[in-house]
DNA sequence: AGTATATATCAAAAAAAATTGATGCATAGA
DNA sequence: TCTATGCATCAATTTTTTTTGATATATACT
């Protein structure tokens, strides 16, 4: 494992990381795809009440945050959440809010 | 202790949270306080070469997430880290870069 | 081939956050 | 009481993020 070193990089790094994390839209996108498993963009669309465009949006930064997983299948994309960077950011306390029957 | 509700009112509260951790100079800030303990402003001005008002805005944004805590001294100031709720967010490997001797 | 569906992405507009410089208020010392 | 220091806060500006509506691309079905 390697250790996390007190630097700029790494500051810049997880603070990407926290802004992934800091709207409330991504949190409840999160626990959702937690609740549900792998989920495809026009469900979420109705789940979540957001248009489509939108959605995408705040799936890419939670992509790009290695947040969520993507998985295409024929005409669908489909989202889960990333259990293990979850537990790589926040508490044990605060996972159970992205983790199965909570 | 209580629970946490996954509820929008949660995820709000988790998102300001979060937010306040996604800035580099403050992830960046909180490393100094924990490394140093208490420390007053116009020291921080220095470690962190950045003009005082700056500085206190960053410091009122950590503040109002109950990451660092304030203590008047006289004409001083001072911050200092709060470990307690920096626990309750951050996983323990992210801890060990706001925790004393990393 | 033609059409419909699922989704990403783009550009413009709106909203929110960060920076800057100025000001004001305590406290402490002369 | 006068002055200097430490700090918070305000208003204006700049920068970043989010939202919206439109468009483009891929797949699948007819």
């Amino acid at each position: 494992m390697k250790p996390i070193l007190a630097n700029e990089k790494t500051f810049e790094h997880y603070a990407e990381a926290f802004k992934s994390l800091s709207d409330p839209k991504r949190l409840k996108l999160m626990n959702e795809l937690c609740a549900r498993g792998q989920v495809c963009v026009c469900d979420l669309c109705e789940i979540m009440e957001m248009n489509q465009s939108k959605l995408s949006y705040h799936l890419k930064i939670l992509l790009d945050a290695n947040l969520i997983i993507q998985e295409k299948k024929g005409k669908w994309n489909y989202y889960a959440l990333n259990q293990k960077q979850v537990n790589h950011l926040l508490s044990s306390e605060l996972c159970c809010l992205f983790r199965p029957s909570d």
